[in-house]
DNA sequence: GCCAACGTTGGC
DNA sequence: GCCAACGTTGGC
């Protein structure tokens, strides 16, 4: 089992809109990285930390869970998203998601606070210019900042 | 709203 | 296959 930061602006869809749905396709990821480390990495179970950005306060806000592994997304498809791709052949898809399930919301672990910790100083996410909407989270950065949460 | 950093595109 | 131009991300 693996673990994950997922990035997310508020204002498109938010912790509380995962709260709301239960579970959501992680559609609209058009990097390839990232579509690798949801085609052939994720799997049902992996956790994932739900980060906001792009808002006032960057940072994580909860928790949510791979419920279902990658299958092609449907947006690459649709002419009238703002996701299609005229690129993708329907029997070879360019973009691939999984589904994620909201496990729970969390304190607020702010980006500021993120960087006040050695501990946490390799976190993909902190680099420096990262736009990596996906990344890798090590087991001893998920139980460092599960430790944050509980102060 | 600004702008640095980055990924992608396309001309050559 | 290089690299300039462009579009996007996301912190500030």
């Amino acid at each position: 089992m693996r673990y994950w930061l997922i990035k997310s602006e508020p204002d498109v869809y938010g912790i509380d809109d995962l709260a709301r749905d239960k579970t959501t396709p992680w559609t609209g990821v058009r990097n390839y990285q990232a579509r690798n480390f949801m085609r052939d990495q994720m799997k049902p179970g992996d956790q994932a930390f739900y980060y906001h950005s792009n808002c006032e306060t960057p940072g994580i806000v909860g928790i949510a869970e791979v419920s279902k592994p990658a299958y092609p997304d449907a947006t690459q498809f649709d002419r009238k998203s703002k996701y299609y791709d005229e690129k993708s052949a329907p029997d070879n898809p360019r973009w691939l998601h999984v589904d994620f399930r909201f496990v729970k919301k969390t304190p607020l672990v702010s980006l500021d606070e993120l960087r006040k910790h050695k501990a946490l100083a390799k976190m993909r996410v902190l680099a420096r210019g990262n736009r990596l909407s996906i990344t890798p989270v090590d087991p001893d950065e998920w139980q460092y900042i599960l430790g944050l949460m509980k102060k």
